[in-house]
DNA sequence: TCAGCTATTGACCAATCGGTCGATAAGCAA
DNA sequence: TTGCTTATCGACCGATTGGTCAATAGCTGA
C-alpha cells in the first residue's frame, strides 16, 4: 500500500502533506462515494479514508466523527442545484407555459446526467429518521425552494390569465408537477438506465400533460360547465 | 429478561415452544421493523430477535443469514398491494376517466393510510445497489405491474375516444401518472406528515390536472388543430 | 406416562468497527 | 540550514456484530 493508487492516477510519494482546504474536499468526496455505495451504517470510516488515499486517524483530525463527515458530505453537495433554475426564471420573458416548460425539461436533462444528486437523495431519504436535522435541512433548503419557485410560476401564470384559475393553488399543484421527474432519478437509480421508464417518453409525456391540464382553453366561457 | 415484555402484553412464560407456520411472521414483522428503523446495515440480528421475543439464534434457525432475511421480509410485504386495484379495474363500468381518477384517489388514500408499504419502499430503494435481485424483483412485482394496469386504462381511454389519441402513448405517461402519488408517499416519509406537501391538495391538484390534461374536449374538431 | 422430535436458548468466536493517541515527517519561515 | 508547526500515519482499544453449536426443554403422538 504505498504508491496510492486510490484515485490519483500517478505514483505519488506516500505521505504528501497538504493544506487542509486541499484535503477536506478530497475527504468529502471519497466519504460521499462511500456513503452512497454502503449507506450509513455500512460505510467504513478506514474505507472512506482509503478512497481519499489517507489513513482513518486523519479523518478525525478533521472531523470529530462519523456523523459530522457524514453531515459535512451532504452539505457539500446541494449549493449548486438552485443557480441555473433561478437564472432561468429571472431571466425569462415570453408566455408563463414555455418557462414552465424549460423548468420541466430542464429538471429531466438534471436527471440524466447528474448523478451526485440522485445519490444524495437516496441517502437523505434513507437516513432521514436517523438525522432529523438532515430532514429538515432537505425540507428548508431544497424542497420548499423547489416548490416556491414553481409555486411562483404557476401563480403569475395564472393571474395574467394564461393558465386556468386552478394553476393558482400552488399548494396541491406544484409538488404534483415535480414529482414525476423527482420519481423519474429514483427510478434511475434503482433499476438503472436500462429498465427504467424511458427518460425522453417521460419527458414528453409530462410536459404534453401538463400544458394541455393548464393552459387556459382558448375560447373562453365555454370551459368546464361541470354538472 | 425472564418475562417477554416486547409486544405480547402479558407475562407469557418464557421459552413458548411455537410451530413455524406462527413463530416466521412473528420474526419477520419483527425484523421489518428493525430493518426500517436502522436499514439493513444499521439493523442487528440479535436486535430483530429481541423485538420478536426470541434470541437470535433462533433466527438461524429460520433463515440462513441476514441476506436471506432481509429478502424474506420484502417478499413477505408486497403481495396484497395489488389486489385492489385489480378488482377494482375489472369490476369497473363506466367512463374511463371515473377510473382513473378513482385509481388515483385510491393511491393517495393507501399512502395517507398503510405504513408498511412506505417503509418498504424505503428500505428497497435504499439497499436496490447491494441486492440487485431486489431491485429486479421490485421491477418486475411492483413497477411493471402497476405501469401495466395504468397503461391498460390509458390504452383503452384512447381507443373508445374519451382521451387525447396522446394517452395511447402509455410509455412515458403511465410512470408519470404514477409518480405523484409515490412521491407524496416519500415525502410523507422523509418529512412527517407536518410539514411534507399537503396530501389532500396534492390528491386535488393531481386528479384535476390529469383529467384536464386527458380528456377530450366533448366538442369534437376544435380540440388538437392540425389533424 | 413417556419418549422422541425439534423449537429454543445462551455461551462462544473471529472479524470489524468507530475512535484515540503518541510518534513522525513534510512544509514553511527565519 | 535550522527549527517549529501540524498534517499524517499506524498501532491500539473496547464494543459490537454476524454467525456457530452443543445443550435444553416444550410439545405431541403412542
Amino acid at each position: 500500500m504505498k504508491p496510492a493508487e486510490t484515485e490519483n492516477g500517478g505514483t505519488v510519494p506516500a505521505r504528501r502533506r497538504l493544506a487542509p482546504a486541499e484535503r477536506t474536499p478530497q475527504i468529502l468526496a471519497a466519504a460521499l462515494e462511500e456513503f452512497a455505495e454502503r449507506g450509513y451504517a455500512g460505510a467504513s470510516m478506514a474505507a472512506a479514508a482509503a478512497r481519499a488515499g489517507v489513513t482513518k486517524g486523519l479523518i478525525y483530525h478533521y472531523f470529530p466523527g462519523k456523523a459530522d463527515l457524514f453531515k459535512a458530505v451532504v452539505r457539500s453537495c446541494v449549493q449548486p442545484v438552485f443557480n441555473e433554475a433561478e437564472r432561468l426564471i429571472a431571466a425569462f420573458e415570453g408566455p408563463k407555459a414555455e418557462l414552465l416548460r424549460g423548468l420541466i425539461e430542464l429538471a429531466y436533462d438534471r436527471v440524466a446526467t447528474e448523478r451526485r444528486e440522485r445519490i444524495l437523495f437516496k441517502l437523505i431519504l434513507a437516513e432521514a429518521d436517523r438525522f432529523p436535522e438532515l430532514a429538515a435541512f432537505y425540507n428548508a433548503e431544497v424542497l420548499s425552494r423547489a416548490l416556491a419557485l414553481v409555486g411562483g410560476v404557476l401563480r403569475a401564470g395564472a393571474a395574467s390569465g394564461e393558465f386556468r384559475p386552478a394553476a393558482a393553488e400552488a399548494a396541491g399543484l406544484a409538488p404534483v408537477l415535480m414529482a414525476p421527474a423527482i420519481m423519474a432519478s429514483i427510478w434511475q437509480m434503482m433499476l438503472g438506465e436500462g429498465r427504467s421508464p424511458n427518460l425522453a417518453a417521460m419527458r414528453k409525456a409530462h410536459v404534453d400533460l401538463v400544458l394541455q391540464g393548464l393552459v387556459q382553453a382558448r375560447a373562453p366561457g365555454q370551459g368546464a360547465p361541470a354538472a
